[in-house]
DNA sequence: GCCGTTTTCGGCCCGACTGTTTTCAGTCG
């Protein structure tokens, strides 16, 4: 493999994995430096491979050490430290670690006093009953560990579940509780709540006075595959479909807190624990607290608790320690966008695709019941097989708008998605195009095409002079199917010389473009649009997520073409033929 | 391994639960 920043990326990765097993524990500090160091590298965009050594060290986290190693990747390709840590803990062996209930301490051991090197070590020594007999272990460490090896290879400590999956089980989770006797709140925090693609685990907060019956309620519920945990204040259960949700009950006075820690990150609440031992305090997930006195300053909201540490409260999705701690403390976050700022849909099917269920009507009554001053309509394009809509149904179809507009305070508009061919080309014929109100473009086939083809046929559509947005810009399918892989910086340059919008797609399975592409884009002056791509009416109701996508890649309101007023937006709509 | 208007040494974020202990280590988040 040639040296690149995401091989640097993969190795300084497993750098992190293997000084675990090294170092005995995660909180090693030499285990927090190397993590810190990667998180710097992950999002920093420039050039790496010609920076020296003490430019490296300027970079936050990066000491001589790390950046020698860095160094040394881009010069020959490996590390030696990796190398060596490589030989000492063998992939068999780091396996192992991924068993829950397994951490660093009990795999040393294990493997000192009885020799385990792998999993089939570990199943014969556990059929043997040899565990039991180490000091610090017992019959029920041993039992734990021969259940978890039973469904090794499904649930393992990396398993990350798509946020498709996770997200309406904990809304339906947080539902019930919400509905409880004694509940006065209940949320869902963690990754879900920083609304990530793809989620560990499900955490939710409830505010309560008496957290037992809640307790016994959760470990009870029906269709649960096991109770890892049952505290007085903390449970934790495996779902029948495999997700793990973890439960904390907390005083209603304690509540802000308590999300605020529970939504993390952890890098993020690392830092604001960092910003109140600086003013003298402490901060966990009870509250605020004076470190001398024992007093708690606030606990009860977030934003209390970020107003005491002079920040602006920052949305749940910016918190991952990607410059909001700064921007917040200089007052300085982007404005967000919410659905209620969303003037128009751009991108929704009717049924005349092969792929979407309800007719025009509903489509554009939904639209007017939202609120918005404009809605395109967007159909696929003829060159997607069995989905796709002919010249005559589109002709049809733009009857069909035109009497639906007519005396219509909504401005419906007829568009097109159309197909980016492997080599760039686009459906149809340039004066039939012509005809449309705004035409966006996608991938739709050949998601294995090299990365230089890609970058290609994705300039090629952005430039072409009709194309005004390109939607789901990698194709992927979260936890189902990888995005094509292209030249980000190539592919976000042309967006901003074209003026062409980057579409920020509400579809909980495809979330497309993903949030570092987004954040990398809002830097580079790209403008945005988010959708819905419904393909039947309630999808019209999901911008929610778009917009949470949105604050993931700190993308401003301003540069949100769709939070336009109709006139502004009409303007860019059909600014084409200019730009070329 | 990193870092420094208290510093080049001595710090580095915090707590619940479990299983094994009889005061705590390990794991996890």
């Amino acid at each position: 493999m040639t040296a690149s920043k995401e091989g640097l990326l993969e190795q300084l990765a497993e750098l992190v994995e293997l000084s675990i097993l090294d170092e005995g524990s995660p909180a090693a500090f030499r285990v927090r430096a190397y993590e810190n160091a990667l998180h710097e590298l992950r999002s920093y965009h420039g050039e790496l491979e010609s920076l020296s050594v003490s430019q490296l060290t300027k970079l936050e986290g990066i000491g001589k050490s790390t950046a020698q190693k860095i160094r040394e990747y881009f010069e020959t390709g490996t590390i030696a430290k990796l190398v060596k840590l490589r030989a000492d803990y063998p992939p068999e062996y780091v396996r192992l670690s991924k068993i829950p209930g397994l951490g660093p301490k009990t795999l040393a051991r294990l493997r000192s006093e009885l020799g385990i090197q792998n999993v089939d070590d570990l199943r014969a020594a556990i059929e043997q009953e040899k565990l039991r007999d180490l000091k610090g272990l017992g019959e029920k460490t041993e039992k734990k560990l021969a259940r978890a090896l039973e469904r090794l290879g499904g649930v393992g400590k990396d398993k990350r579940t798509p946020i498709a999956d996770a997200l309406p089980l904990a809304r339906r989770l947080v539902d019930e509780l919400r509905a409880m006797e004694g509940v006065e709140r209940a949320e869902y925090c963690g990754s879900l709540r920083r609304f990530r693609e793809t989620i560990g685990d499900i955490d939710i907060v409830v505010a309560a006075a008496d957290a037992a019956p809640i307790m016994d309620w959760f470990v009870a519920m029906p269709g649960l595959r096991e109770v890892l945990g049952h505290g007085d204040t903390k449970s934790s259960v495996v779902t029948a479909s495999g997700i793990q949700v973890d439960l904390r009950v907390v005083t209603a006075e304690q509540f802000g807190a308590a999300i605020l820690y529970f939504t993390g990150s952890k890098a993020h609440n690392i830092r604001l624990r960092q910003r109140a031992i600086d003013r003298g305090w402490t901060l966990n997930e009870y509250g605020l607290t004076d470190a001398e006195s024992g007093d708690v300053i606030v606990s009860d909201t977030e934003r209390a608790i970020y107003e005491a540490l002079e920040l602006a409260p920052v949305p749940p999705p910016m918190r991952e320690d990607r410059g909001e701690i700064e921007r917040a403390a200089d007052d300085d976050l982007p404005t967000i966008v919410t659905p209620a700022d969303l003037r128009g849909d751009l991108h929704v099917h009717t049924d005349r695709s092969g792929d979407a269920h309800s007719p025009l009507a509903a489509i554009v009554a939904r639209a007017a019941e939202l609120g918005y001053e404009y809605l395109v309509i967007t159909d696929h394009g003829e060159d997607l097989p069995q989905n796709g809509v002919d010249r005559a149904g589109l002709e049809a179809q733009r009857q069909e708008i035109a009497e639906l507009a007519d005396g219509s305070e909504l401005a419906i508009l007829q568009g097109v998605e159309l197909n980016i061919g492997p080599d760039g080309g686009l459906d149809y014929d340039a004066e039939f195009r012509a005809g449309f109100d705004l035409c966006i473009a996608g991938v739709h086939s050949d998601f294995d095409l090299p990365r230089e083809s890609q970058t290609e046929r994705l300039i090629a559509a952005i430039r072409d002079p009709k194309v005004r947005a390109i939607s789901h810009l990698s194709g992927r399918l979260i936890g189902r199917r990888p995005g094509i892989e292209f030249d980000v910086e190539a592919v976000l340059k042309a967006f901003v010389e074209t003026d062409t919008a980057l579409e920020i797609n509400s579809g909980l399975a495809r979330l497309d473009a993903s949030d570092s592409v987004l954040l990398y884009a809002q830097e580079l002056g790209v403008k945005f649009v988010i959708t819905s791509d419904a393909h039947r009416v309630d999808g019209l109701d999901r911008m929610q997520w778009g917009c949470l996508l949105a604050q993931r890649g700190f993308v401003p309101r301003e540069a949100v073409v769709n939070t336009w007023p109709r006139k502004r937006f009409l303007e860019w709509a059909r600014a084409t033929e200019s730009i070329q």
